[in-house]
DNA sequence: CGGGCAGTTGACCCCGCTCAAGCGCGGTGG
DNA sequence: CCACCGCGCTTGAGCGGGGTCAACTGCCCG
């Protein structure tokens, strides 16, 4: 895990993020002071699930995985944080300790700061505590609509799902392919499925014309009828 | 739906909120000058997933049910409260409609808290806006853990968690029984499988000893057989 | 007494998990 | 430069958990 201070690409970061937007110009100086930028690479893990974590991580670069691990070691993805998101709060604010690891699946950059810093902050900026709840709240609703998902729906179902919510999230490159590189495991874990039952599905996919497969890199062809195929509800 | 107001049973709901402790005594008066309370029959709907909440709401007795609706009308139950919880706030922070609907399960008296007035503790109060931000996130973690234990545990180790969380959440009354009455089709729906499977494995557990039925009282009879069973992680 | 709903039980079968074998590609070392 | 190795990916076979459907019971209530 090699960690470089690189405070540049560090003020990108508060720039990128909707929650540091209302800080103000003093705040932002303490800020920059306060935190420290790393750059990690793909498979360097940040925290791990069961560890206390004493600050929040904000992204300038790169993407994270959240997941928790089950039973065998197999990891269930529960989030995504790319350029301009942050986590680790949720550990801070339950006062407990963090309840998934967060590894890196694309090279990143990522800021630390102290949890003192970020508990002053709630209490003393009304506008950020409130960007703060909002936040959290959208998860958990997000959350709970991953549970009635993986509880209702069939594994076709939510691999549609997935390949939709991935394109709304990271977008396409210039081939029009997803713009996040996932292993077929990984796709497995987030999907909550076994990693064959994923390769057979993408294969039907592409048979159908739904999506075009070229190793790692993914291409939706046809959205409209992948959307037809996880709205069940 | 009927709604009486009844004061009385209402300021008692503030005093067993963990929630509320932190209020000054004007805050307090004030509180209980702006909400205004009702009584709910099991079965009545506090509000409908996709609509819009305007407030918040406390419960001084009672337990309800939030759950979201999915194929062919099926309950997914993701949560509980009762007296001296509050809910209805993911909607109001996270600037969303309602992501589950709440529907009393045991006769209940709940306080309706307008949203402007939530709003203005939660910007003016900072021990208040932490406690939220706690409970939010709290809430967060419990959902992440529902997500896995869903995808990667069998029906029967599901059934066994749940028996445990409603012994835990609920206790019990002096005959040993849960303090929670639910249907079949209610467990199922937590459980997040068919009726007819609780039905089942309700049946086996009752054959091996480690729980007694009649009707809807379920008695737990060996707690740490059933923590075995959910307890693969 | 009859209707309706919750609960129960049995039969069936399909989705999706597991296991095992084979393939392709990139990296490494001789 | 090629041979080997290992990891990620793919495909096939088999089977079992659990969902679905249907029939029946018991209980409550009008």
């Amino acid at each position: 895990m090699k960690k470089i201070e690189n405070q540049q690409v560090c003020d990108f970061c508060i720039q990128q993020s909707d929650i540091f937007r209302h800080l103000t110009q003093e705040e932002f100086s303490e800020m920059s002071y306060n935190k420290s930028c790393n750059l990690y690479k793909r498979g360097d893990v940040v925290y791990h699930e069961g560890n206390r974590v004493n600050g929040i991580y904000c992204i300038g670069k790169g993407i994270v995985k959240h997941y928790k691990t089950g039973i065998d070691g197999k990891e269930q993805i529960v989030r995504f944080s790319k350029k301009g998101g942050i986590f680790g709060f949720r550990s801070i604010l339950s006062e407990e300790v963090a309840c998934t690891t967060t590894k890196v699946i694309e090279d990143a950059s990522i800021c630390f700061i102290p949890s003192e810093q970020f508990i002053y902050w709630l209490k003393h900026n009304s506008d950020f505590s409130m960007k703060m709840m909002k936040l959290s709240c959208k998860e958990l609703g997000e959350a709970n609509q991953y549970i009635i998902d993986i509880a209702q729906k069939s594994v076709r179902e939510r691999l549609a799902e997935i390949l939709l919510l991935l394109n709304d999230n990271f977008g396409t490159d210039a081939e029009g392919n997803l713009n996040i590189s996932l292993t077929r495991e990984e796709i497995a874990g987030l999907v909550g499925t076994a990693t064959e039952s994923v390769i057979r599905l993408l294969s039907e996919f592409k048979a159908d014309n739904l999506i075009e497969l070229d190793r790692r890199h993914i291409k939706l062809l046809n959205i409209k009828q992948l959307k037809r195929i996880c709205d069940v509800f």
